[in-house]
DNA sequence: CTTCTCCCTGTTTTT
DNA sequence: CAGGGAGAAG
């Protein structure tokens, strides 16, 4: 049935005259969505259906209205998101628009953590850890503990910081979950309980927080401060949420208190885009909402501007199929009958031909690079692309995967950076003291217990250079410790800082990585470029654990030059929100897509099938998948070259089926 | 103690 | 195919 809405007094009352002209603009159900002020809304809007449209719109229309606009926290799954947004409302409606804050749940927790962090404990210098940090730290832990030394093989860092992710994520515990999906961990179930325990005090004791902490404190300090709780809740009266279906329990408890004061909550999100089971998030959550927020006014945009009649009869198709009902239809509007084709070639090498020379073709028919994106599963399908679009010269960034601040030598000068602003964070000391020549991990915490008791870091430097201990690496000792003299006097620009440490930092690169060193100091000096943006280190040093540069390591050397525009290579959960004139997702291989990872388990299946479903709602209106048939994979030791099962069996009219054949006949 | 080398294991997605 | 553990040499 469809609904008439009265509208409430509050909004009656006002007779606000709109610059913009919203009912011209939106359709029924954007409109509906983005002029619904008061209370709580929650939007399932399909892929295409102008959710961000309707995001800006709605921003517009609460500034048009008289709303402050520090008083709209607009909450999105990255922060180009948020920025994006607003600086189309802007455009809209004017510049105040900046003074919405937006952001990621993460950042959010951030910036209201180092203000408010004090009633639990926390200090404002803390910092965050990034995964390989907490590993490092987890690492530390489980050697010291003499777990590394069992009889029976102690599950690895990374699986046991997986663990307690996953709990914290999950909203449950750490007994609990080895009981229901890690049963395999039970016979270790004791020792994990203490090691999270010891992580917990160690990151307490060191004010270091991980990416789950930022939730968890932000959550406690709500909860244990009425004060806080109280006011954060007055300054944020309307809030947003984007990609609503890939938060967690600890997220919606997190906008839940928020809103208690007003209840001025919009959800934003798709139930069949739900891509992050890994962190925590479930997709069954969106239909809780309303559960949480009593009165959830709902509505749907199903309306899709994107893409063509064809690529969404396919979509349709695939999440048609899933056994869970899903809330809604996506119905077209853009024409055009681009049909979308599958297209089975030899072997990889074959694949990688086949879409550089598409792409070369398309370019020729006016599809330029920046309108095209090649999509994967995961990160390293795309290594033998890569090669063959260098080898053709056709230029692209690389977004998802391995980062270029997680190489080695960025996390180097990081951690100098790091001692600096929370000079109790023993991990980025142990790092940088294991730097120096004839170091090692002994000495390395000899010399951090000794530095311990300081109260700051001037305090620290002074016993740095008093350290009892010779060797060979005293003098570097005090080079250091002049270096972060440096770094930590007041008038210095962060940029001059960060040289400073580049500096001290690049001899002992050059010795330590005699191979590739020039590669590396390139990557320092993009590094520089980014760091000269910040005016402080503390905000300098959040961003690149939080929102780190999404681009990848080969394209830092890549993307310099070239104006033309890039072709983007992107894992597909990188590449949620985002559209392109034309999708190729390659590797559409069973056992690679959906992933042999993910073949036992019901619902893991189906967030594969999501995952399909978000790749090819991508495309506006050229879309191709691709699969190589004939591969050996060394893993498994099976062979590959079933098209994905997701694909099985459907008809013709909706995907066409080619097949790469070598010029001049069908054998190689 | 530190550093070098050799062998084994286990491979997704991200804040 | 690297990351890490074990063992040997400096």
């Amino acid at each position: 049935m469809e609904t008439y809405t009265l509208r409430s007094r509050a909004e009656t009352r006002e007779t606000v005259r709109y610059r913009i002209d919203y009912r011209g603009e939106l359709n029924e159900a954007q409109h509906d969505a983005a002029t619904t002020l008061q209370g709580p809304v929650l939007v399932i809007a399909g892929a295409g259906s102008g959710k961000t449209r309707t995001l800006v719109y709605r921003v517009a229309r609460l500034v048009e209205s008289g709303v402050n606009p520090a008083q709209v926290l607009l909450l999105t799954f990255t922060r180009k998101a948020a920025e994006e947004m607003l600086r189309r409302a802007a455009i809209l409606v004017g510049a105040s628009c900046e003074h919405v804050s937006g952001g990621t749940f993460h950042s959010f927790a951030n910036s209201v953590l180092r203000r408010h962090g004090r009633p639990i404990g926390l200090s404002p210098g803390f910092t965050i850890l990034d995964r390989g940090d907490s590993e490092d730290v987890v690492n530390l832990l489980r050697s010291r503990a003499g777990l590394d030394k069992k009889e029976r093989r102690f599950p690895r860092k990374g699986a046991i910081l997986e663990l307690f992710s996953m709990a914290v994520n999950r909203s449950t515990s750490v007994p609990e979950l080895v009981e229901t999906t890690y049963g395999h961990l039970a016979d270790h179930l004791e020792d994990l309980l203490r090691l999270e325990q010891e992580y917990r005090t160690y990151k307490r004791e060191r004010s270091l927080a991980d990416y789950d902490d930022l939730l968890v404190l932000l959550r406690d300090v709500l909860r244990d401060s009425r004060d806080v709780a109280e006011q954060l809740s007055r300054t944020y009266r309307y809030i947003m949420v984007d990609e609503y279906q890939d938060t967690n329990r600890l997220q919606a408890e997190i906008v839940r208190t928020l809103a208690a004061t007003h209840d001025n909550v919009m959800a934003v999100g798709d139930d069949s885009q739900s891509i992050y089971s890994f962190r925590g998030a479930n997709f069954r959550n969106i239909m809780d909402f309303e559960k949480m927020f009593p009165g959830t006014r709902l509505v749907k945009l199903e309306e899709n501007y994107r893409s063509t009649k064809p690529i969404l009869e396919l979509a349709n198709a695939i999440i048609d199929r899933a056994p869970e009902k899903y809330t809604k239809v996506l119905r077209a509007r853009s024409t055009g009958d681009g049909k979308p084709m599958l297209v089975q070639c030899g072997d990889e090498r074959a694949q990688s031909r086949f879409i550089a020379q598409r792409i070369l073709e398309l370019r020729e028919e006016g599809v330029s690079l920046d309108e095209v994106a090649v999509l994967f599963r995961s990160s390293y399908h795309s290594f033998d692309l890569e090669l063959e679009l260098q080898k053709r010269d056709i230029p692209f960034v690389k977004r998802g995967g391995f980062k270029f601040i997680e190489t080695a030598h960025i996390k180097d000068v990081l951690a100098h950076l790091r001692v600096v602003a929370n000079p109790r964070d023993a991990v980025s000391w142990h790092r940088i003291l294991l730097l120096l020549d004839g170091l090692g991990p002994k000495t390395a915490t000899e010399i951090f217990n000794h530095l311990a008791p300081a109260a700051d870091l001037a305090g620290a430097v002074e016993l740095l250079r008093a350290t009892p201990r010779r060797g060979a690496y005293t003098k570097e000792l005090a080079r250091l410790a002049d270096v972060l003299d440096e770094v930590a006097s007041d008038n210095v620009p962060v940029a001059d800082k960060v040289a400073a440490v580049v500096g001290f930092y690049v001899p002992m690169m050059r010795h330590l990585h005699p191979e590739d060193h020039p590669k590396r100091e390139k990557d320092l000096e993009h590094f520089l470029t980014i760091a000269a943006r910040y005016r402080t280190l503390g905000t300098l040093l959040s961003d690149m654990a939080l929102e780190p540069p999404t681009d990848s390591v080969g394209d830092v050397l890549a993307a310099g030059d070239e104006q033309e525009g890039l072709l983007t290579l992107s894992t597909i959960h990188s590449a949620k929100g985002l559209e392109w004139e034309a999708v190729f997702v390659i590797w559409l291989v069973d056992g690679r897509f959906p992933s042999y990872h993910n073949l036992h388990d019901t619902e893991e299946m189906e967030e594969e099938r999501r995952l399909l479903y978000v790749s090819v709602t991508r495309a506006k209106r050229h879309l191709h998948l691709s699969y190589p048939i004939d591969v050996y994979d060394r893993t498994t030791g099976m062979v590959l070259g079933k098209p994905s099962r997701f694909l099985e069996g459907l008809p013709g009219h909706i995907l066409s089926e080619t097949q790469v054949v070598e010029e001049g006949g069908l054998d190689q």
